[in-house]
DNA sequence: ATAAATAAAGATAACTTTGTCTTTATTTAT
DNA sequence: ATAAATAAAGACAAAGTTATCTTTATTTAT
């Protein structure tokens, strides 16, 4: 569905925002770790999601790092998305018609669209707090590690 | 959503089963203008579904051209995505984990999974004939064309 | 002030996807 | 048989994505 960028983006900013504060700031080698993503790549990535700290902040020298504010941890995830530039994909018709609408649809445009408004509004009603919180909790995860038996 | 060639098979696919059969078969020129997209690709693409006649059949020569056969028609739309290798994304996990199931979920799938299972149930029970049907109708269409004005 | 730790920025490489062009094989009509 | 029309196959090119490495800028601690 996503690029392996946003992929990436997405399990990022999660785990900082699960993991990180202001005072305790994550930095790039734990995060790449803790997710499972090339390093310098993901660096690259939160590069695109701290621009004007629309989505995750970040200080630079010793015990710098990455954060959320707790004003963005109540951000949708779409902004993740958009700031990703792959929002448009939850609009795009199916079929990859430009021309795609109520006027001119497409075969599958009037059963897809349903799906479609339903993943629009998963992606704009979950907030980044909301799936750290859940991290957090030890009922999901977001990373490639074997369960452990209990 | 989906990658260029899988949505030019898509289209192709429902253009050569509105327009075509055993008897009137289509030429990649025709295809390929009818669905906006580029010619010598659509025809690669069109070897892929072509392959053991799984969903397209060919003959070459003259008067040689595309078709399917009725019962290709009756194929779910899935077919196609199978054909392209592209059908594992249904059930891929959103945030592009490896490991994302009921045991261990990613903090999305368990409202992402009901969203999959549409999608799955769209595109396994719609038939190719039906995507076809549709736009000899005239209700639907496959081109980028601006609608005429009625 | 200096050194160390960190992210930011930039250059580049590897790989994949998308697209084009040329040659070959097959089929039909004459 | 030959020529023409078509798809199939293969080589290549262009563009985009993913990934790495090096250098620079910033911040903190000493």
């Amino acid at each position: 569905m996503f690029s392996k960028a946003t992929e990436y983006a997405l399990r990022a900013t999660i785990y900082i925002a699960k993991q990180g504060t202001e005072e305790k700031k994550i930095s790039i080698e734990e995060i790449s770790k803790a997710i499972d993503s090339p390093q310098s790549f993901t660096a690259k990535i939160l590069q695109l999601l701290t621009r004007d700290n629309k989505v995750v902040s970040s200080v630079r020298g010793p015990n710098g790092g990455f954060f959320l504010t707790e004003k963005a941890k109540n951000l949708p995830v779409r902004a993740i998305l958009q700031a990703m530039e792959e929002d448009q994909l939850l609009e795009k018709c199916v079929l990859g018609l430009k021309l795609c609408s109520e006027l001119q649809p497409c075969p599958m445009h009037a059963q897809y669209k349903t799906i479609k408004q339903q993943l629009i509004k998963l992606f704009v009603t979950k907030t980044i707090r909301q799936l750290a919180d859940d991290t957090l909790e030890g009922a999901v995860f977001i990373n490639n590690k074997k369960p452990r038996k209990k």
